[in-house]
DNA sequence: TCTATATAGATGCAATTGCATTAACTCTGG
DNA sequence: CCAGAGTTAATGCAATTGCATCTATATAGA
C-alpha cells in the first residue's frame, strides 16, 4: 500500500481485472442497447443526468463534471441529443455564454426505453453473480479508488 | 442474487462505480502516457502479449482472443505499430491467409518505457489505495463478474 | 471605463472507430 | 476433385473522437 513505482503483483492483477471486467460489461451493454435498436451507453449517462434534475436542467459543465466527458465530446452528444428532439436547449438569463440544457418528453421516453434494457444488463452480468454483501464490498471498494475517494 | 429485470440499488451502484472509476483510472494513465510522449495504452496491451509469447509470436486472432479488441481495430492497430517497426509480420508456414506478430526490439523498448510510465500509474491510482488483501479482494470479486468466470 | 484574463461552448481538421463488405485461403462433404 | 461453407485479415466509407483553436461573454484589476 507503499507509494512504489512498480506496482505490486496483487496490484496489477487488480488494475488487469478491472480493465477487463470493464470493457467486457461495457461491450455487453452496448451490444445489449443495439440489439434493441436504442442509442449507446453515453446517451443514457446524459439522459440520465438531465432527468434526475427535471425541469430545471444542467448547464453543459456541470453535464461534464458529471459524467467525465470530454467538453467537445458533450458538446457534440448534445448537438445529436437536440437534433434527435431528446433535450432543448435554453439560453441562460444571467450568462449570455451559457446556455441550459433540458431534457423532453420524448428524451424522458427514450431514458425509459434504455434503462429496460440497460438495466436489465446490469441485473444480468452483476446483480446475478454476487451477493448484496459482496456488492456492497466492490462499491466499497472501488469507492477507494475513485478520485475523490468515496466514504462509504 | 437472483436474476431480475430490474437490478437492486446494490447492484446499480456497483455498476456505476464499476464505470466511473474505470473510465478515470484509464483517462489519468492515458494521460500520463501522453505526457511522456508515449503511444496510448492499447498499443500497450499488445506489446504485452506480444512480449510475453516471445519469438513465436501470435496470430492476430489470438490478439483479439487476448485483448478484447475488434478484429478491424487490431488489424489497423498492427499496421501502425508495423508502420513504427514494433511489430513485424511473419507469413505462417501451413496457412496461407494468416500471418504471425512478432515484437521487434524496437517493441521491447517501447513496452518497457511506457511501463515505467504506466506501471506508476498502477501503483499510485491502485497500489497505494488498498491494502494487498484489499486488493486481493478486488480481484476476486472481479473475477466473478468475468466472463467466464475467474476461479481465484 | 478599459484592458487583460478567465470561462462557456462550438468547430475545423486529423486520427480513430464502427459497420459492412471483400479478398484470400482452408476445410468439409459428396 | 469440386462446390459450398467457414475462417482470417484487410478495407471503403460514415460516424465519432481528439486536438487545437476560436468566438462570445464575463470578471478582475488598473
Amino acid at each position: 500500500m507503499t507509494e512504489q513505482a512498480t506496482p505490486s503483483p496483487e496490484a496489477i492483477k487488480a488494475w488487469a481485472r478491472l480493465m477487463r471486467v470493464s470493457r467486457q460489461l461495457i461491450e455487453h451493454a452496448e451490444e445489449a442497447l443495439k440489439e434493441g435498436g436504442l442509442p449507446p451507453l453515453a446517451w443514457y449517462d446524459v439522459l440520465h443526468e438531465l432527468a434526475e434534475v427535471g425541469e430545471g436542467g444542467l448547464r453543459p459543465f456541470q453535464l461534464i463534471e458529471r459524467t467525465l466527458f470530454a467538453q467537445y465530446n458533450i458538446s457534440r452528444l448534445l448537438a445529436r441529443l437536440e437534433a434527435d428532439g431528446l433535450v432543448e436547449k435554453l439560453p441562460v438569463a444571467d450568462d449570455g455564454r451559457g446556455q441550459t440544457i433540458r431534457i423532453t418528453a420524448k428524451g424522458r421516453d427514450t431514458r425509459r426505453r434504455m434503462w429496460s434494457v440497460y438495466g436489465r444488463s446490469i441485473a444480468e452480468l452483476v446483480g446475478a453473480k454476487l451477493s448484496v454483501d459482496q456488492l456492497n464490498m466492490v462499491s466499497a471498494l472501488l469507492g477507494r479508488l475513485r478520485h475523490p475517494p468515496a466514504s462509504d
